[in-house]
DNA sequence: TTTGCCTAGATTGTATGCAATCTAAGCCCG
DNA sequence: CGGGCTTAGATTGCATACAATCTAGGCAAA
C-alpha cells in the first residue's frame, strides 16, 4: 500500500494513466489492450512490438510485457521469432482459409447448442446486439468500419456465449480475433464485409428453433464474408511484409 | 559458446541431463516435459508446481519456468492463482462435460474434412496407429493403462492432423490433453476407457468415405468414453481438493 | 481447548543487469 | 561504384535481487 504509488497515481507521470490497477494482473491488462489494438486494426499486421517500447508505454518492466506478448503469441495474434521479437501476425492466404474452415466447422454446432439454451433473456441479448449493429452501421467515418467489424464479431461471440461451453467460447474468441486480422489483410474495402441482414435472419431461425436453417444461414454468411476477401497470393503482399511492417 | 557449459555438459551435475539444448527454446522444452507428465498422469490434478523447485529440477531460472507455466495455464492444464502459484488443473464435472461436448461438436466436422484428404498414405498412418494400439493393449502392468489412453488419444490426434487445419489441430490437442485430465480424475478404473474396436470401425467407415457413419461411430465412441466416467459430484472430491491436492 | 493475532519463513511478482544475438552503418577492397 | 566484412548499437534471453504477498506455527486471551 505504500510502494504502490511509486508507480502511478500522480496524474502527471503522463504514461500509465490506465494500467497499474493496484494488485490486479498487469500483464493481462496489457495483453487485453494490445489485443484490442490489433483486432481494431490500430496495429497493422507485421508491426513489430518492441518490448522496451511497449514497457515504456505502459510504464512496466519488460518482464511484464514479455508475459503479455507470450499470451498473444499463443493466441495466434502475434508471431514471435527467437532473438528477433514479436510481430503482429500476418496470416497467409492458406491460414486465412483455415480460419474460415474452422469457423464453418464449429459454428453450426454452436447453433445447435445455443438453441437448446435459448430463453427469453438470450433472445433479448441477441436483439440488443442487432440494435447495436444497426446503430454502428448508420454511422460513417474512418472508424465506423472498424466498429462495424467489431460489432459483427460480437454477434458470433454472443452465439458462443449462449451455447454455454467455456472451452468452445474461448476457441471462438480466438477465431474471431484471427478473422479480424484476416479481414485487415485481405478485406476488399468496397464490399460490406459482414452483411448485417444475415445476422437478423440467423436470429430469426434461432427463435424458431430451426437449427438446420440457422446453420445453413450461418455457413453461407461465412462463405459470403470469405468471398469478399482477396486471397490470391499477390507478389506485393509478402514484399510489403518483407519490408518490415507498418502501414506507412 | 563459452558460458553454455556453465550450465550443463558435465555429466555429474545430476540434473539437467535433458533440457539445455544449446540455442533452442528451453521454456518450450520444459512446457512439453511438464505436459507429458500431466497427461501421463505422473502429476496428479491439484499438484502444486513450485517455480523454484521446477527450476532446480531442470536447472533453469524461475524466469524460464514461469514462461512454461504460463503456456500450460493457457492450455488449461494448469490453473494459476495470483500470489499462490500454479496447480495441475482438476476440472469440475461440468468442465469435464464441456470437454466432451466440445469434442462431440468438433470431431464430426473433423471426419468430414479428413475424408476429403484421405489418401493411401493417410490410411497407412491410421493402420499403423491401430497396430500400435493393439501392441499397447496386449501389455499389462501399471503403466499399460497410461499408454493405452495415450495411444487412444493419438488416434483422434491423427484424425485432426489428416484434416489438415493447423488451428483445429491445436484445438484438438488441447481437448485431448484436457480429456486425459478428466479421465485421470473421474475415470472408473474397471472399464476400458477407450474401446479399441471403436477406432477400427471408425477407420473402416473413413476408408469407405462414409462420413455420416464415421461421425456417428465417433460420437457414440465419445459417448461411451464419457459414460465410463463417474461425474457425480461426490462430496469427497471438493473436500479432498480443498485439502490441498495430491493423491495421498 | 479453541480462537484470534502476530511473526518468520516461503513463494510469487516485478525490475534490472548482463550475456548472446541480431541489425545496420561504415569501411575496405575489388 | 558495388559487394562483402567489421563493428557499434539495439534488442532479446536469461538470471538474479528485491518487494509484495501468502502460509504456517506459536502465543496469548477467552
Amino acid at each position: 500500500m505504500r510502494v504502490l504509488q511509486t508507480r502511478c497515481t500522480d496524474g502527471f507521470r503522463s504514461r500509465c494513466h490506465w494500467i497499474t490497477r493496484g494488485g490486479e494482473d498487469r500483464a493481462a491488462a496489457i495483453r487485453d489492450r494490445l489485443r484490442d489494438a490489433i483486432v481494431d486494426r490500430r496495429l497493422a499486421p507485421g508491426t513489430k512490438l518492441n518490448e522496451t517500447e511497449v514497457g515504456a508505454l505502459f510504464d512496466v518492466s519488460r518482464t511484464v510485457v514479455r508475459a503479455a506478448l507470450q499470451a498473444l503469441t499463443y493466441e495466434g495474434l502475434l508471431t514471435s521469432e527467437r532473438n528477433r521479437g514479436a510481430f503482429v501476425a500476418s496470416p497467409t492466404p492458406d491460414e486465412a482459409r483455415h480460419v474460415f474452415d474452422a469457423r464453418r466447422l464449429i459454428e453450426p454446432g454452436l447453433v445447435a447448442a445455443a438453441i437448446k439454451r435459448l430463453g427469453p433473456s438470450e433472445i433479448a441479448a441477441f436483439r440488443a446486439r442487432l440494435e447495436e449493429e444497426d446503430h454502428v452501421l448508420h454511422q460513417t467515418g474512418p472508424m465506423a468500419r472498424r466498429a462495424e467489424i467489431n460489432a459483427s464479431g460480437d454477434f458470433h461471440l454472443l452465439l458462443a456465449r449462449v451455447a454455454g461451453n467455456a472451452i468452445i467460447q474461448r476457441f471462438m474468441e480466438e477465431l474471431l480475433a484471427r478473422s479480424s486480422l484476416v479481414i485487415a489483410l485481405y478485406g476488399r474495402s468496397g464490399a460490406s464485409s459482414c452483411g448485417h441482414g444475415d445476422h437478423a435472419n440467423i436470429l430469426a431461425a434461432l427463435e424458431q428453433r430451426d437449427a438446420e436453417r440457422a446453420s445453413q444461414l450461418l455457413v453461407s454468411h461465412l462463405d459470403h464474408i470469405e468471398a469478399d476477401l482477396d486471397l490470391r497470393t499477390k507478389g506485393s503482399l509478402p514484399l510489403r511484409e518483407a519490408l518490415g511492417g507498418r502501414a506507412g
